[in-house]
DNA sequence: ACACGAAAAATAACACTGTTATACTAGCCA
DNA sequence: TGGCTAGTATAACAGTGTTATTTTTCGTGT
């Protein structure tokens, strides 16, 4: 991962110490201030020092909210790992979901880089939306242990991924309208996300009454 | 609406129609350019005026992608009128549903300013809140009805309006997750929809195998 | 220890952005 | 015709991301 230089060389040492101190500013400034407040200018003023350092250590902006971004899937996926796994599945998939939106919640900002445009320019890299499917990986695992359990009815529905796309999906819009502030207060949000995950539960459980999804598609 | 002057005064005529031609550019640059590239400067360079002309017509950036915005919703709102209410109310909910994603990929930038945080600093006014909420609306009476005709299990889940609101955040994600490309193509994203609007069907005809969820919204 | 060379940083600038103060011009009314 | 007002242009201010040029720093070979 590191340049071609050797591990112990000051110069080298000095880098990711930088680029540490750069993230963790930058990271600092987007949830005190938001994304718009996060210019290169000011980062560099904070850090005393001048604008070209962040290009030596960075490509661009892009390079460093990239940066932000990795870091925001990182910390949703240690937060769905923390969720113990009980013995019922559909229970445990039902906490995941409630845990994804307290994380999204306490970090706002982070969710807009991650899932809104908020940044004119910025596409998260190949690399950096691999991060993004571990952290779903946790949900599609979920799922397919309520497949295995049989508390899904996976032939009416899909594979393990696919139900995980919709549930993540059906999750991501509840909170992405409780972010932009379509649902009033957070206690609001929070009781229109469970009524929402029983309603999630609810479906998964019962067999799908018409025929399969794939055949209908095209309307 | 119109200001203190007569409505055949031809200064206000010109007015409102120069208000139109910045506007109808406005979203013309958007559809094609996208929301970063729509400047002040761009917008007065491509009208062959100052850009205080736009300053003169509209309060700020802020008052024209307000406009803009609404117009979204508009768009929005017509394309589910368009949907005709057959006999069967729990399909027309979900031909609602279909015609808001497909009304969506076909304006995605409106949706972009709709839905994501896309232009730094912009936040819908009140009114135009206001608007997006008569667009929610006919998804609320398409609830309505189905709890009219005993289709959704209303008792176990809450009032049209809030079962609405999880139908609209259930839709909006996965369109969410469509546009923002972690659903691959196109086609798939219609498909997941599918099957999202076939478990919501599921879950909403299906009563609510826990206690009602007010009593558990804190955890 | 000293000088060399390369890496890093500073300065200043370019091309943008939204916004506005000042100056000017056009058209209407008396 | 004169004067007033609304509308427009010019030019500037403050901010953005980015970079070419110059300067400084610092590890390393002699």
């Amino acid at each position: 991962m590191l340049p071609h230089s050797a591990p112990d060389d000051p110069r080298a040492a000095n880098r990711i110490n930088m680029r540490r101190q750069i993230l963790n500013l930058a990271s600092q400034l987007l949830t005190t201030e938001g994304p718009q407040a996060l210019s290169m200018r000011k980062l560099a003023l904070a850090l005393g020092v001048s604008t070209i350092v962040l290009y030596t250590y960075f490509k661009d902006k892009q390079d460093i909210l990239d940066e932000l971004y990795k870091e925001g899937f990182e910390r949703l996926r240690q937060d769905l790992l923390a969720v113990p796994q009980g013995q019922d599945a559909m229970e445990y998939v039902m906490e995941l979901g409630r845990t994804y939106r307290r994380s999204a919640v306490n970090n706002a900002t982070y969710y807009q880089i991650m899932f809104s445009r908020c940044v004119p320019g910025f596409n998260p890299s190949e690399a950096s939306r691999e991060t993004s499917k571990q952290a779903f990986g946790i949900l599609a695992a979920g799922v397919q242990r309520c497949i295995d359990a049989n508390v899904i009815q996976a032939a009416h529905i899909g594979t393990a991924a696919e139900v995980a796309q919709v549930l993540w999906g059906m999750l991501h819009g509840m909170i992405s309208l409780e972010l932009f502030g379509y649902l009033g207060s957070a206690a609001a949000g929070e009781a229109l996300l469970e009524q929402a995950i029983q309603t999630i539960k609810s479906g998964f459980t019962h067999p799908n009454p018409t025929q399969p999804t794939h055949l209908r598609t095209m309307s």
